[in-house]
DNA sequence: TTGTACGCGTTATCAG
DNA sequence: CTGATAACGCGTACAA
């Protein structure tokens, strides 16, 4: 169609007017050539005081940006990080790769997000098209991934992190917690307090449900009692917690007990349901949240949660990643974050 | 004379198992050229299935994933989309983002993010940053950005979208609303209500204080009496609101009235303040939000507040953007998303 | 349907 | 300190 553009371009070495501008642009201008240019924003130390000037000059009126896609290619470093997390909106995945980034960018990595929506396959799907970036390192949410996914990422050759899951297998790095010993703590800290029943409420993704199947199993073990669950395939909202209530006590006849559920969120939705329903807290109910948001310790009555470090866990994402991308040969490395049981007066 | 292609194959130094599949390595094992295999790739339907199959198989066993940093470099697209946002905790923002970004990746867009931090300087350095990795278009947040950040952004000469404000000066394309629209309809609204008094409590960025200011002075014209109000700098929690609602009490001696908060967040801290306070709401205390948060509604009395459809926005930007990329020469577009005033039960 | 030649805008490697 | 020249891996004419 156009042919005109492209014609106008390859004609353009010589031309400036509106056309690219590149640092053959700038070094003509500056009367030297493009190599001094790269030199000299690559490494101004090595121009002479006066070419850098006139460089500089010529940059600043033309305002030329550098191309780094051409200079990812020649250099085969792109500085650029993959990231793929299951949603942004989710406060803790956004934190984590949130303080993930900061050391990240320092160093001058910039951060390339998807999110997978929790799906392998689309995971899979974004891996691809990530790696076809040729990032310098990527970061992963979790520790299961298709064996595609996995082959792709050997393939690839750059360092991975992957995060807020613990494995024996990694497939390089990874930093984050076990779901199934938090799930076990919780089980220990409500039995401690006394309850003899005990439910859950869960959203529907896989470490939401190895932290309720890990409490559920340690509770039975501890009480014999059975546990009724409710659980969500959709994302956990505040609504849901107050029905997942509901339904424990109309379907289940869940009158007393601990309940711990999947988020803070879904928490709250259960705490609001037991006010509305006047019901003794945590005298015959206790609730126990996941994941200490903001909010958590200012509800009324402030809700006992775990806790798990987000801005560690993420900076220690970062560290380690950036150590290998220097070359640190640190295959396998495994660091456990842990998480933290805030007793607060809902439990 | 130009034998790059074997040149550079059998010169790989080091040559090691793991060298670099690229496009010739697929095409060898398949028996055709580099270029057929290019064009395997992107139009299937111009390759003799025979070879299609041959490619399909070199392409498996060799797990290649091609190189979308020289396809970009080739082709001058990127398939790149920039965005700039003040934080990726930030729900408003991220939801937007998130909107933005479901229509973008069905196009094969893929989204670079970086966070501003609400500081011009900063977002000046980022889009610098991402308009050298030659983004197809570019997401910014908000209308003020500094002249440098301008120019680069004019000359860069790819679509701009700004959103969650309103100008009659865009960079290119603009989709959000009047803050300061939005602050007077509150104000309308308190008063309308029977609220002689007023205060507000608001976060320190300069959308925020535009809502704040437009409140207060419409405020003042209807009832002649100042507003009282609480700023903060740092990023708004719900401690602040509670440490808010102390001072107005406790300094400014404000017990009766609306308070009109930037975030929900706030709102919620004055909300909880204002019942350990036991002050009657909505009776002598009235609050409004800004946002519409999920837990706004849940809230005890569930919190009046502003709600934008972020939803619809962050698709609007991409719709826009869209168009524009496809050669549209939509310039100067503004699209007002608008707001509502939802009533609940704190005003 | 397939291949050749070349350019995209840098960095890397040598020379000078 | 500066400059040729060759990659980097792919798309885009144009030919065959």
């Amino acid at each position: 169609m156009d042919t005109q553009h492209d014609k106008s371009i390859k004609r353009a070495p010589g031309g400036k007017s509106g056309g690219r501008v590149t640092m053959s642009t700038i070094g003509k201008l500056a009367g030297v050539s493009q190599v001094t240019v790269s030199r000299a924003l690559s490494d101004p130390a090595k121009v002479s005081p006066a070419t850098m000037t006139r460089i500089r000059e010529a940059i600043e009126i033309t305002g030329f940006v550098p191309n780094a896609v051409a200079g990812a290619l020649a250099s085969r470093k792109s500085m650029l990080i993959s990231a793929i997390v299951p949603s942004i909106t989710n406060i803790v995945h956004a934190s984590m790769v949130q303080a993930f980034s900061i050391p990240m960018r320092e160093k001058g990595y910039e951060i390339l997000l998807s999110e997978s929506g929790l799906d392998a396959e689309n995971e899979e799907k974004l891996i691809a098209a990530h790696l076809s970036r040729r990032p310098d390192a990527i970061y992963l949410t979790g520790i299961h991934h298709s064996p595609q996914a996995r082959k792709m990422l050997m393939g690839a050759d750059i360092p991975v992190v992957e995060v807020w899951d613990l494995t024996d297998t990694p497939i390089d790095i990874c930093v984050g917690f076990h779901h199934s010993q938090a799930g076990r703590a919780v089980a220990d800290f409500v039995h401690q307090s006394g309850h003899k029943r005990a439910a859950t409420v869960s959203a529907g993704d896989e470490r939401a449900r190895r932290r309720r199947d890990a409490f559920s199993n340690r509770f039975a073990d501890l009480t014999g009692s059975d546990i009724p669950t409710v659980t969500f395939e959709a994302s956990a909202s505040l609504s849901g917690g107050r029905q997942a209530l509901s339904r424990l006590i109309d379907e289940d006849n869940f009158t007393e007990g601990a309940i711990f559920c999947s988020s803070d969120l879904l928490a709250h939705g259960v705490l609001v349901e037991a006010e509305s329903r006047q019901l003794d807290i945590p005298g015959k109910v206790a609730i126990i949240g996941f994941g200490d948001q903001d909010f958590a310790q200012h509800l009324h009555p402030a809700l006992t949660t775990v806790r798990v470090d987000r801005g560690d866990l993420g900076r220690a994402a970062a560290t380690h990643l950036l150590k290998r991308i220097a070359g640190e040969p640190a295959h396998n490395a495994k660091l456990d974050i842990g998480f933290t049981i805030i007793k607060r007066h809902t439990a």
